[in-house]
DNA sequence: GCCAACGTTGGC
DNA sequence: GCCAACGTTGGC
């Protein structure tokens, strides 16, 4: 089983919106970007472990604990001229844009912070999340960081 | 294939 | 609101 973080901006889709969502949702972001669309499509298993961190927002922190619902399935909005999110270099008998379904596991009582996560990047080391400049929306968490940002949690 | 211009992300 | 960093686009 892999582990995972993923951003959302709270404005847009919180972790309470997905508190909302029974049984599961779509993961809202609709990537367009191919790192983050190579790990939903290549890697990306039905129970893995994911970390839900909201971005852009006053206080930047992993705020819960979600799990892969799905597995990776093409994003219909990509080849829907009517969307938002429509690519019209998308085609739809080899689709460009992946997504996955997402169900909360558990809202953390007390959010890992970002500040706090840097605070850690000796032993955090090439964390995306943490890399200068990051912009990832997708990323992989090797099991050794999700076991140390988990003992944060319990801290 | 280079690279300047542009749009977006996201912390602060 | 600002702006640094980054990915994408398109002219050449």
């Amino acid at each position: 089983m892999k582990h995972w973080l993923v951003k959302s901006e709270p404005e847009v889709f919180s972790i309470d919106d997905l508190a909302a969502c029974p049984g599961k949702t779509r993961y809202w972001k609709h990537v367009r970007n191919y790192q983050a669309r190579n790990f939903m499509r290549d890697d990306m298993k039905p129970g893995d472990r994911v970390f839900f961190y909201h971005s852009n927002t006053p206080l930047p922190a992993i705020v819960g604990i979600a799990e892969i619902a799905s597995d990776p399935y093409p994003d219909p909005e990509a080849t829907n001229p009517e969307s938002r999110y429509f690519d019209p270099k998308s085609d739809p008998v080899n689709p460009r844009w992946f997504l996955v379904d997402i169900k909360l596991v558990s809202k953390l009582d007390h959010p890992i912070s970002l500040k706090e996560i840097k605070e850690h990047a000796v032993i955090l080391g090439d964390l995306a999340l943490i890399r200068r400049g990051n912009r990832l929306s997708v990323m992989p968490v090797a099991d050794e960081q999700w076991d140390f940002i988990m003992s944060l949690k319990a801290a």
